[in-house]
DNA sequence: TTTGAAACACACGGATA
DNA sequence: TATCCGTGTGTTTCAAA
């Protein structure tokens, strides 16, 4: 299933307005690129079918919910012992939302969020370094987040 | 101007819905929540003047646009020197998606996306090294992505 | 691409508490 | 004062022509 093929430049068009602002309407989407909302949405429709556009998210306040401490934990796991659903548990911890397999050392890359610093405390004790597998972990705490998007830059 | 207020247990399925998917058309929230839509209307109209909801991002797959490989790098600053733009200047760099200052280091955490190792080294070098006041970085590159994902715990 | 019917968005007003 | 609902008007969706 080659995901690629060809983005033309109307798709490249729709994918920056999406960008911008993922809720407008497609009529509005229409205008701009200059086509009939038909045949705008039908575009759409192929871009999430071919996978390029994966889906819409909102975008949450952190702070009412009590998760407006971020931080960047590596977790270290002990290569011997089988993994089996090593990354499956990681995942599947509170307030971790991402996990990536990292290059240079055996572990892991968490992106985890509490309400403070005792939270985040609790959990790498209670619920990360109990798992079976993980060795230890480093953890830098974010003071201030400058820049958090998840856009790419359209080449 | 407090955000908090009081998030109630309408507003919390209201949320639980377009975390699942933010793009869900309004009159079938309302469905979902037993209200009127004019009702979920208004409430949804709040939570963004009130600051919970901050917007509504599309989710594109990175690799057709050559943006297939993420790396974490922290970049080490020179305190010494006037700071100044250095924050935003680091924002700016194509591919940088996130900047986090950070506890303990005298740094910045940024999460990048480039094209292949090849496309980050030359990032790395021409354009984050060259900012005035770095003084160097540690790259982690990403081979695999587990979980990616914004959504938080609504407690 | 156009078109038309059904679904939807959204502002307004009234009811409720 | 705040939140609810129903209605009316204009817009959007979406599939068939």
């Amino acid at each position: 299933m080659d995901i690629i093929r060809t983005i033309d430049e109307i798709d490249h068009k729709i994918l920056t307005i999406l960008q911008e602002k993922a809720r407008i309407p497609n009529a509005e989407v229409a205008r701009q690129v200059g086509m009939a909302p038909s045949a705008v949405l039908e575009r759409i429709r192929k871009l999430e079918e071919r996978g390029i556009i994966e889906g819409y998210e909102v975008r949450l306040n952190p702070l009412p919910f009590k998760q407006g401490l971020a931080a960047f934990v590596l977790v270290e796991i002990d290569r011997s012992r089988g993994n089996g659903s090593l990354e499956q548990r990681l995942a599947e911890v509170s307030g971790v939302q991402e996990v990536h397999q990292i290059a240079g050392e055996d572990g892991y890359l968490l992106k985890v969020r509490a309400a403070d610093p005792k939270a985040l405390g609790q959990l790498l004790r209670d619920q990360l370094l109990t798992i079976p597998g993980v060795k230890g972990s480093r953890t830098q705490v974010v003071l201030n987040t400058v820049k958090e998007t998840r856009r790419i830059e359209l080449e």
